[in-house]
DNA sequence: TTGACTAATGACAGCGCTGTCATTTACGAT
DNA sequence: ATCGTAAATGACAGCGCTGTCATTAGTCAA
């Protein structure tokens, strides 16, 4: 959205502009800090005290502006108090999907953490696009929000720029990085991607590929711990490295399996970047009738709900996405509130292995930072 | 978020705020529409009615302005806009649950839809709890939204009383009824239930049954439709009709088709309130070696992406949860716009079956308003 | 009791924009 | 040239709240 799109507002059409007054909302005469304060006999002023910052309200009015609230059934302007103290309450989300299961559960985390908090969440989709990522963090700065979430570490440079220059906390979330631009929660996806290929050798595979869509900067790190660790034993082999720009589905995992039998028949095991492409691949496999885990190893990413009950179950690295979207605003509130202790700004999470049954050595349970 | 609880304000630490100056955000002196105005040599208000009604300024003006607002990177206030116009440019979205597909197609739907648009999503999370969802309308609406899309026909009175009085237009989504708060966009639950009833009927099933999980209404509506379509032929048996209220899921599919078979063992066919459960269910009738579709039926509901590549494929009824959240928003549109022509206030979409692998006549293509 | 603090409260102005209504300009008809 | 109408523009006030700074009340030690 740039300054000049702005221009097309859509608002502005003349919806019944004669309010009608019920349950007291949006009532022509709606219930002010003023109304309360006049209630509570206290000026505006302390009233809003009392309800930003308790604590440097007597007890007393505290007490009288409380009552004055629910009796008078008040809510505070969001958009006057936005104006007044040059911040909103609106906390930026960038993600780069919005179809992605990961970001499902990323989001239900958010919104669990900001429940019971006067936050907002405004979410942003740059469908994977940095320029766009860029140009989104430029709109919701102007915004002046409280927080700004974003996904991953691998900004722009303006984007990074704006970041630091930022006048909230920023939280980069689901990868971990030695220059965070402030705040940041996630696990190491390169050490995930060392982990799996541990997984496989240790399994026995001698032979192993790896199937890859919509290749994000998150969807590398962990391809490139992969074949770092398969590289150690030697098993780094890449005409079994299959990947395409296009967009990960379940689908596409079937395509780009039957894609590696067509370079390497001899494949043996697959890496697949995260569970929808490895259930592609294990639909396809069972198409072409190879026994899994015996002779054809796959491992997925994320462990989905549905992983666990495909038959056979599908081995897959449990990532920590809800924490993450709990954490990432966790940080935020603490940042924001000075007398948070000392709340760390950066928290690593762990990724687990969850070995079943389409790989053969079904019972290590690793953990990969 | 009741009004007390907005207490707890958790804004107000003073996060940096001598404020740093780049690329023109968040400066200290930031661009006002002053600065435009007199940048163009015209008043502040005739800036403002040239970015919101074009028509309403001359040719020679709007030009000036408009080229002011790229050479100073103007953005408008949205807090101070929202102030004095009492208005704001959020659209609030009220979902049952964020976790589910359909809801990620949905919002799809919705963000392509407000791309290039100044409006804003908020959305609220009411977890299947009708009195959550009265107390977010009545949260949002304090917040004074350009518009409010819910989920379903099924509000609490008084809800329902809050959105035929809101001072913006309603739209009601998923569903369809033929008393609309406001704006409707959906399709017919019940007639999808009927229809899928038809198809098992058609497929030579006589003993079939059905698994739902989280009985929210419009998976009740289903139900009933798929009940009384078997009624009508004499094969409803309340026996075969298994649900439960906790949350879905591919591991509940498989639990609930346990359940089934357990009341009774002769069921020839499954009905599931969703592709999740289908999923699961799939998996289990395949640990129960049994023969899928010949001996066993299976038909899913919303037609992920998934389903067509399970294997064998599964028969789903593909619902359009991408178009009714593009709908949603372009009803929202075209009341907000008094020059809109006749948009309808009522859209009403298909749920089309598509018959495949997982039920044995595949090839009948049906449709279900 | 006084003084030196800190705690509690309030007056005031203004955040940036838009609704209202008054005023000016443009333009065609007389 | 004059008038009447519509189009274009502007002055003004105020939306509801909060930052700043001044003022008053309260507390404790001497």
């Amino acid at each position: 959205m740039t300054a000049l799109s702005l221009v097309n507002n859509p608002i502005g059409g003349d919806w019944r502009r004669g309010w009608i007054v019920y349950d007291n909302i949006m009532a022509r005469n709606r219930i002010t800090l003023d109304d309360v304060a006049r209630a509570a006999g206290v000026s505006a002023i302390t009233a809003s005290r009392a309800l930003r910052q308790p604590a440097k309200v007597s007890e007393r009015a505290r007490a009288r502006i409380f009552s004055a609230v629910q009796k008078l059934g008040y809510v505070p302007d969001a958009a006057a108090s936005a104006l007044a103290s040059t911040r909103t309450s609106v906390v930026g989300l960038l993600v780069p999907s919005l179809t992605n299961a990961v970001f499902a559960d990323f989001l239900r985390g958010v919104y669990d953490a900001i429940e019971d908090t006067s936050l907002t969440i405004q979410i942003g989709n740059f469908r994977y696009s940095p320029s766009k990522e860029e140009s989104l963090i430029r709109t919701f700065l102007h915004q002046r929000p409280s927080g700004l979430i974003v996904a991953g570490v691998d900004q722009t440079e303006a984007a990074r720029r704006m970041l630091m220059e930022a006048p909230c906390p920023v939280v980069q979330t689901m990868e971990l990085s030695d220059q965070p631009v402030d705040r940041i929660i996630g696990f190491s996806q390169y050490a995930s991607g060392e982990m799996v290929a541990r997984h496989l050798i240790d399994a026995g595979y001698r032979r192993p590929g790896l199937l890859g869509a919509r290749m994000d900067p998150r969807a590398q790190a962990r391809i490139a711990g992969y074949r770092s660790g398969l590289r150690t034993v030697g098993l780094d082999d890449a005409r079994r490295m299959i990947t395409t720009p296009q967009p990960s589905s379940v689908g596409m995992g079937g395509q780009l399996l039957a894609d590696l039998f067509a370079a390497a028949p001899d494949t043996d095991a697959v890496f697949c970047a995260n569970d929808d492409l490895a259930a592609g691949a294990l639909f396809e496999a069972q198409r072409r009738g190879l026994r899994v885990p015996e002779s054809f190893g796959i491992c997925g990413f994320n462990d989905l709900e549905m992983s666990r009950h495909m038959v056979p179950p599908l081995t897959s690295v449990a990532t920590p996405r809800y924490e993450i979207g709990r954490g990432a605003i966790d940080l935020i509130r603490a940042a924001l509130d000075p007398l948070s202790g000392e709340m760390p700004k950066r928290i690593e999470l762990d990724a687990v292995m969850s070995a079943r049954g389409t790989t053969r050595n079904n019972k290590n349970e690793r953990t990969a930072r």
